[in-house]
DNA sequence: TCTCCCCAGATTGGTGACCAATGCACCAAT
DNA sequence: ATTGGTGCATTGGTCACCAATCTGGGGAGA
C-alpha cells in the first residue's frame, strides 16, 4: 500500500505526515525491525514520494525517538537499551504520580474522561486484539495525565506514550505478558479509577506508580534478554 | 549577517539549524515581533538559502512553539495569551515541584551542578546584562530539573525554558521586573539551593513552587496589559 | 444596495534533477 | 599494524517547476 493510495481516500494531512504515520505503524507492527537502516532513495521509490518528503517524514519520526538520525550516514530504527526503558519509565512514573496526586481535586470533566477511557479499555480487552488493548491502555493513562490540566504536559506524555507503545511492540514477550492476563490488567486499572472516584490521591499515586513500575521491570527484563 | 557567513566560521550543524538559531535569537531580541508573518520566499532571499531550507528551519521553530504554522497560509511569530502563560507555568511548577521533592536523596553530582549553576547566576547578576541573567536563571532551574534524572524530562523542560525566555523577552515590563531586583532574585535562588543542601525536600518544593508562581502572576499581568 | 459566487493572484506543498559535502570501505605504502 | 589516500554511496542543499489552497476583489443576481 503506497502513501499515494491513502491520499486519494483521505487527504487530511501533509504527505510527509501520512508517510510518517505509515512508517510508524510498520515499525510498531514489527514489519520494520529495530536497527534497520532507512534509506531515503529506497523509501522514495517504494512509496512514490519525493526524497525530500521522505526526509521530512523521517525527521518527524526522529523527533518521536522512533528512529535515530545520523548526519550523512542515515536514519535507523531505534534499538531500545535498558537505559532507554528506565529513562522512559522514570518520566512516566514522575508524571503519572503527580497527576494522581490531583485526584482529590479533579474536575468532573476529567473524571468523566477517565470513566470513558476505562470503558474503552474494557471493551478492547473483551475484543481481544492485542494492538487495540495496548492503544486503549495508553489512552487511559493519557487521561490520567489530563488531570494535570496542561496541554504541554499532555503533548509530552503523548510522545512518551508513542515510545512505550513502540517498546511494547518490539519486546513481544513483555507484550504478551500485558495482554495475556486480561482480568488482572482490567482489575489494576479499575483500582486506579476507583481511587480517582474516591478522590483518594494517596492511593491513586501509589497505584499508578506501582503499575508503571511493574511494566518497567518487565520491559527491562525483556530487553536484556533480547540484547544477549 | 547571512547564515552563509556563519557557516564559514563554524560549520557544526545543518544550515537549517543555524538559520533556526538566527531566527530564534532575532525573535528573542524583539527584532521580529509577535504576530509577524514569516514568508518563505522573503527569508530565502534575505538569508541566501533555499526556500526548502527555510521551511525546515521554520518547522523546527514551530516545534518549539516560537512560531505557529498554518497550512497554505504561512507561519507567524507566536503571540502569547494569558492561557499560554498559565499552561506553561503549570507545566513548570509541576516539574520543578516534583524535582525539588527529590532534594532529600539527591546525588553529589547533581548538587554540584546546582552549586555551579548558582555561581554562574551570581556572576551574571553582578555583570548586569539582562539577557545573560535570564539565561543563567533558566539554567539554574534546568539544573533543578536534573535531579529527576531523566533525559527526556530534561529535554522537555529545555523546550519549556525556550518558551519562557521568549515570553520574558516579549513582555518587557516583566522582564525588567526580574532583573531590576538583583538582590532579591539572588536571595530567592540561594534559599532554594540551601534547601537542596540541607536535603529539605519539603521547603525546596515549596520554594520553587512559590518562585515560579510569582513570575507567573507577573507575566499574566503583563500579557493582559499588552493585550488591551 | 446587498449578498453570494467565482476567479485571479499570491503563497505554500511537493517533485525531480542536479551538485556539494561527508562518511566508509578498500587499498597501497611505510 | 598503522597510516594515508581514493573512489563510491548516501545525505545535505539548491534550483526550477507545477499542484493545491487560501485570500481578496469584482461582478451577477436578488
Amino acid at each position: 500500500m503506497t502513501v499515494f493510495e491513502r491520499r486519494s481516500t483521505l487527504s487530511r494531512g501533509t504527505t510527509a505526515e501520512e508517510l510518517a504515520a505509515v512508517l510508524r505503524e510498520m515499525i510498531m507492527r514489527g514489519e520494520i525491525k529495530p536497527g534497520t537502516l532507512l534509506r531515503e532513495e529506497t523509501l522514495s521509490t517504494q512509496f512514490e514520494v519525493s526524497r525530500r518528503t521522505v526526509k521530512e517524514a523521517l525527521s518527524k519520526l526522529a523527533h518521536e525517538r522512533i528512529v535515530r538520525h545520523y548526519r550523512h550516514k542515515g536514519t535507523q530504527v531505534t534499538k531500545f537499551t535498558a537505559a532507554d526503558i528506565r529513562d522512559l519509565y522514570r518520566a512516566r512514573k514522575t508524571l503519572e504520580g503527580v497527576a494522581a496526586q490531583a485526584a482529590d481535586h479533579i474536575s468532573a470533566i476529567q473524571l468523566q474522561r477517565l470513566e470513558h477511557a476505562f470503558e474503552n479499555l474494557k471493551s478492547a480487552i473483551a475484543g481481544g486484539d492485542p494492538v487495540d488493548v495496548v492503544a486503549r491502555d495508553l489512552e487511559f493513562h493519557q487521561a490520567i495525565i489530563g488531570s494535570i490540566e496542561s496541554e504541554r504536559i499532555d503533548d509530552f506524555f503523548a510522545d512518551i506514550a508513542v515510545e512505550m507503545r513502540f517498546a511494547l511492540s518490539v519486546l513481544e514477550s513483555a507484550y504478551n505478558e500485558s495482554t495475556d492476563r486480561p482480568d488482572e490488567t482490567l482489575a489494576e486499572h479499575e483500582a486506579i479509577l476507583d481511587a480517582f472516584r474516591r478522590g483518594d490521591s494517596e492511593s491513586a499515586s501509589n497505584l499508578v506508580y506501582a503499575h508503571a513500575h511493574t511494566y518497567e521491570l518487565l520491559l527491562v527484563e525483556a530487553v536484556v534478554a533480547a540484547e544477549s
